[in-house]
DNA sequence: ACCTTCTCTGTAAACGTTTTCATTTTTCAT
DNA sequence: ATGAAAAATGAAAACGTTTACAGAGAAGGT
C-alpha cells in the first residue's frame, strides 16, 4: 500500500554510520560531531526519514498519550475544557486521547486500563466516578489522574474544581437580596455531587436569611433544556403557590424555564427572575440575556493539566498524595433574567 | 513509582509454558489445549498480566489510532461530529487522538505527519485544507485520510458532507415562497467552501425565481454571534433598504441578527425573517424558535468514521481511488423565525 | 615518545510482543 | 506395535528504537 518507510537503518546506511549515531544526532547532537551530524542530517532528508514513535515510545516505556475520560463528549459544556486540555497537553508534547465512557462503567474500566497496558501514561477524568481498576488499586499508589469538575470524595487523587456550593449560594443570595423570598431549586440529578454542593449551597443562603425551605420549590431534572421546561410548567402553574425566583442548576435548564414562563404568559424578569449556570455561549445572547453562574470552562481544563503535568514531571517527585482541591473562581454574570422582587 | 507490571513472560513462568503459547492462548485459543489454556488463564489472574499495546502495536506496525483535526476544538459545533466518530471507532477497535490545529498549517503538518511516524493508522480532516505532507505525497498513494465538513475540491480523497449549495438554495426559495423579493445573505469568511457553496444556492435561488442579485445585502461574517449582530444593524437599520428576509450561514449569526432586529425595535417575524443554519441545540429554544437548516452532525461524522473503517478494512481492497463524496441530507426545520413577508 | 584525557563512534542488549518454523507429543488407523 | 498424520508446544527472529559499554582516535601535557 505505502512505499516502504525508512526505518534509522536506511538513513544510517546512507549516512554511512551506525544506527546508534543517526539516534544520537537526533537526541543528542552535541555530543556528535559537526561533520557526521551534517551526514545524518542529509541521509534524514533523502530517504524521508520519521521515527517510528511507537518503537520509541516501547523503548522509553511511555506512550505521549493522556487520556481523557469524558461522560459524554456529544456534550458541547466539555468542548471548552477538551480546548484547555489539549493546548495544555500539546504544549508539552503529549497527545490527548478521548475516551467516551457514556457513564458506562464497563467502559470506564476498559479505558483505565489504558493506564496498565502502557497506552496513556496518565488520566484526567471528567466523570465523577472512580473507575473500578483504579478504585482497587493499592492505596499507596498514586497513579497519574486528575479530576476536574466533579469531586470524589474521599480519594485522595489531585482535583480541580469550583466551589459549586459557594457558587449556588451567592446565586441565591442574590435573589434574596433582590426581595425574593420564594425561591426555586431546579436541580441537577440527585445522585450527582455537583447536585449535592449546589442544594447545599442554596439552603444555605436561605437559612442564613432565615427562610423556611419549601420541599415543593425543588424540581429533580437533568441539566437538559426539557427538564427546564418541566420544572417551569409545574412551579410556575400555580399562582398561588409560584416563586418569584428560580435557581437553576444549568442554563439549559433556566432557558427552559423561561420558555415556560412564557408560555404561562408571565414576564421574566419582571414576574419571575431565573438564574442560570454555566455562562454557556448563547447566554448573553437570549431573550432575556441571561443572569448566571460563570464557570471558567477552559480554565478548568488548563487547570487540570497543568496539574497532571506537574505531577508526570519527574523533575518534581511530589508524591506528598493527598493535595487540597484546586479552586478555580466562579463569576455571577448579572444579566436581564433576574430583577427584583415584583410587589406582592 | 507503579509496582513492576507482569509482562507476558511473567505470565508464561506462572504457568510453565513458553511466551509463544501465552501469546498464543491469548489470540488463537482454538490452537492451544484445554489445560494449558486453563494454566494460561490462572497465570495471567494471579499476574494480573495485561499485554502492553505498545509493544504489540511495534510488532503488528499499527497503532490503533484514528487521528481527528478539526480547526477548533473549543468550538461547540464539533461535538456531535465528534460523539459520532468515536463511537464508530470505538465499536472497531480503534481509539481517537484528538489534533486542535487552530487552523495553523504547521500544526496541521506536525499532526498529519503522525501518520508517517506510526502514531496514527488513519485521519480524519475537519479542515478545509489539506495538510502539507499529504498534498505533497504522490498521487498515486492513497493514505487512509476522509474529510468531513469540508469538500476539498481536486483532491481525490473520500469526502463526507451535505449539499451546502442545495440547503442553502431550499433555505431562500422557502424565504422568495413566502413572498419577501429582499433576501440578504449573513455569509461566512469569504475564502471558505461553504460560503463559496451556501452563496450558490442563495443566487441559485434568486436567479431562478428572477430576483435581482443586490451585493449591498451581502454581509460577510464569521459565524459568530458578534457577527450576526453587526450583520443585522448594518443591514436592518435603513427602512428603506431594509430587507425583510436573511438567511444566515449559521445559527449563531442568526441569533445575532434577531437580537440587533429587536434592538432596532423590529419584530421577528413580522416585520423580518431570519433563517438559520445547523440547528444547534438552542435553536428551537430561542426567542422565536429558530427556523434553520438542520446538519445531521452526529451523522456526518458517522459517515465519516465508517467510509475510514471500510477503507482501513483489509478485506475490502477498493483502491478504486475516485469516489463519489457521500452526502448526508439536510432538513429544512421550519419554526418561528421566518413568516410571511410584510405587506409593503 | 608516552600516558592521560577527551571526543567520537560502533556493538549489542534491551523494551514486550507476535509469528514462523521446527520439534515434540498425541492420536489413530493399520 | 508401528508409522503417518495431526495437534500442541518451544526456540528464536523480528518489529524500530535508545542507551550502556567499550573501543578507537585525537589532543595535549610531560
Amino acid at each position: 500500500m505505502h512505499e516502504k518507510i525508512a526505518t534509522i537503518e536506511d538513513v544510517a546506511r546512507h549516512a554511512g554510520v551506525s544506527i546508534a549515531t543517526v539516534s544520537r544526532a537526533l537526541h543528542k547532537p552535541d555530543v556528535v560531531s559537526q561533520t557526521t551530524r551534517e551526514k545524518v542530517q542529509a541521509a534524514i532528508a533523502t530517504t524521508g526519514y520519521t521515527a517510528n514513535v511507537m518503537a520509541r515510545n516501547l523503548r522509553l516505556n511511555r506512550s505521549g498519550m493522556i487520556l481523557l475520560l469524558v461522560p459524554d463528549i456529544g456534550n458541547p459544556f466539555f468542548s471548552a475544557i477538551l480546548s484547555g486540555i489539549e493546548q495544555g497537553a500539546s504544549k508539552a508534547g503529549y497527545n490527548v486521547l478521548i475516551g467516551d465512557t457514556q457513564n458506562d462503567p464497563d467502559r470506564e474500566a476498559t479505558y483505565a486500563a489504558y493506564l496498565r497496558s502502557n497506552q496513556a501514561d496518565a488520566m484526567i477524568l471528567l466523570n465523577g466516578r472512580l473507575p473500578a481498576p483504579l478504585a482497587n488499586s493499592p492505596a499507596n499508589a498514586t497513579p497519574p489522574v486528575v479530576i476536574a469538575c466533579e469531586r470524589i470524595p474521599g480519594c485522595g487523587l489531585p482535583t480541580v474544581i469550583i466551589d459549586n456550593e459557594q457558587a449556588a449560594f451567592e446565586a441565591t443570595t442574590h435573589l434574596i437580596n433582590h426581595g425574593h423570598r420564594k425561591i426555586a431549586n431546579v436541580a441537577g440529578p440527585g445522585n450527582n455531587i455537583l447536585t449535592v454542593d449546589r442544594t447545599a449551597g442554596y439552603r444555605r443562603a436561605l437559612s442564613e436569611h432565615g427562610i423556611a425551605i419549601d420541599p415543593k420549590l425543588t424540581f429533580v431534572g437533568d441539566y437538559s433544556i426539557d427538564a427546564g421546561i418541566a420544572a417551569g410548567r409545574s412551579l410556575l402553574a400555580d399562582a398561588k403557590t409560584r416563586p418569584t425566583g428560580l435557581f437553576c442548576a444549568s442554563d439549559g435548564m433556566a432557558i427552559g424555564v423561561i420558555v415556560a414562563a412564557k408560555e404561562l404568559g408571565l414576564r421574566v424578569p419582571e414576574d419571575v427572575s431565573v438564574f442560570g449556570f454555566d455562562d454557556i455561549h448563547l447566554a448573553a445572547a437570549y431573550d432575556p440575556p441571561l443572569t448566571t453562574v460563570r464557570q471558567p470552562r477552559r480554565r478548568l481544563g488548563e487547570q487540570a493539566i497543568a496539574l497532571l503535568l506537574d505531577r508526570l514531571d519527574p523533575k518534581t517527585p511530589n508524591k506528598t498524595g493527598k493535595t487540597d482541591p484546586v479552586i478555580v473562581p466562579t463569576e455571577l454574570i448579572i444579566r436581564q433574567s433576574t430583577g427584583p422582587c415584583p410587589q406582592g
